[in-house]
DNA sequence: GTCAACCCCCCCTTTTGGGGGGATTGTTGA
DNA sequence: TCAACAATCCCCCCAAAAGGGGGGGTTGAC
């Protein structure tokens, strides 16, 4: 494992962690592995199958016919393990998917077709990184087989690290430091009242002060976001880690 | 480790999963532990030093003195450490920061501060969750003694299942599976463009159809989920896990 | 003495929220 | 097979809220 990771910091370039990637996944009893990240691919280039410098993360060993039905049917907006890898931080197996999420008729035929192509069970371990796509890495083993229960826990390293390096190949590229922006207590009031949806004169209210002065640190807070609308600026200061959502829904 | 992840995942009560870590930490050879989300505390309630059911993670069993500094400085707005969980998603020794952030004179001055208290190295392993506040479980050793290389790996697994646990708690304590409300196809178009910030006018020529449509898929949303304004509804929405935060960002 | 945070007021336009009224499809289940 | 229903569209009106300018001021930290 160790020197896994040694060797995965080591990688340059996204075919050498293509191959460390298939092998361990086979060392582990597995049959094929997705490390990708979760972007609607209809706006983007057809670019799943292998790794562009500066963009996206996708490396896989899936069937090739797969791969193509994910991207022609644009899957990722709708697959259900990759829903379930945003609603947690450690990996899971995907007999265990309605415990993270609520499974409809679709996400079921999803799995059906994913069957049907020669994915059966599989281990996603989610790699979210705040201000990224989310991404996910998957080991899968063929329809009829069982997940490898010992090495699971293994997997989870393995794709947290496998992520991370895919990750690193691309920002070495990059270079692409985001600072977060830097709001005042007082703003972050605000946004948090914003998003739950009260005017300006009822956030006037609550805090005790003028609604122009309300007005004023939104205004502010767009202005530092560089957007136009309080949405954006809400979602923003929610990916930045200024707000849980969960406040917002309270 | 497999014994860890299985009575982690049985905890229903904040002190177990505390007492658990804190025999775990010292297993590994660390001193200290501090499982948290980074959630600018100002404008809330002052709870850092235990989990409030249906609310934050935070459990630690840091100097109580640096824990009340931390919380009266409010240092998780700017603590080196946390800003650097938030750039990766594998866990780092808190020596190798200024490969993950641009380390500043706050920064610094932040650092030599916790050694004053008795924090010397860490091991950070972040835990972000799209939709909830960014989180970390942190791994310290007094000043001046050295982190158990060894263990790395071991504290970057416990890391990961005990926020997990921490999470379950929280989440299992709260009002459990809230149905997820249907959305057409459509609407989800139109929520999605709200949140990036379109108006409806804008809307209504990127999908080719009247403005006051475009009113009617919010306005229904919005009935749906019983809110009054659009910001609650994409907030809602992406809650829901219809639309990843991601794609509002683009 | 500069700067950021905090606070207040004015004006005007555009966008929104919240009603009302329609129509056409395709699916679904009694 | 036919009625019910959900999803897709379109139009009107009006009041409230947000967006975008401008102009002030105090305080405390560096």
């Amino acid at each position: 494992m160790q020197s896994f990771i040694d060797i995965s910091r080591g990688l340059r370039n996204p075919a050498d962690l293509e191959a460390l990637l298939q092998s361990i996944t086979k060392e582990m009893g597995f049959d094929h592995f997705a490390l990708m990240q979760h972007v609607d691919l209809t706006p983007f280039e057809k670019e799943l199958g292998h790794m562009v410098t500066g963009q996206l993360i996708g490396l896989s060993d899936y069937p090739e016919n797969w791969i193509n039905q994910y991207i022609d049917d644009n899957i990722v907006a709708y697959d259900p393990v990759l829903l379930a890898s945003q609603r947690t931080n450690v990996g899971f197996a995907w007999s265990q998917l309605d415990q993270l999420i609520d499974l409809k008729r679709p996400h079921f035929e999803q799995l059906e077709r994913g069957r049907q192509a020669g994915i059966g069970d599989g281990f996603t371990v989610p790699s979210n990184v705040p201000g990224e796509a989310n991404g996910s890495c998957n080991f899968v083993v063929k329809a009829g087989r069982e997940l490898p229960a010992k090495e699971l826990m293994m997997a989870q390293l393995v794709g947290s690290y496998a992520f991370e390096a895919g990750r690193s190949i691309i920002t070495h590229a990059k270079t692409n430091i985001v600072e977060k922006t830097q709001l005042s207590p007082r703003q972050i009031e605000c946004i948090a009242l914003v998003g739950r949806g009260k005017t300006d004169w009822e956030i006037s209210r609550i805090l005790g002060i003028a609604e122009s002065t309300v007005k004023d640190y939104i205004n502010d807070a767009k202005a530092r976001y560089n957007v136009v609308k309080r949405v954006q600026m809400v979602i923003r200061a929610i990916y930045d880690g200024h707000l849980p959502l969960s406040e917002l829904l309270r």
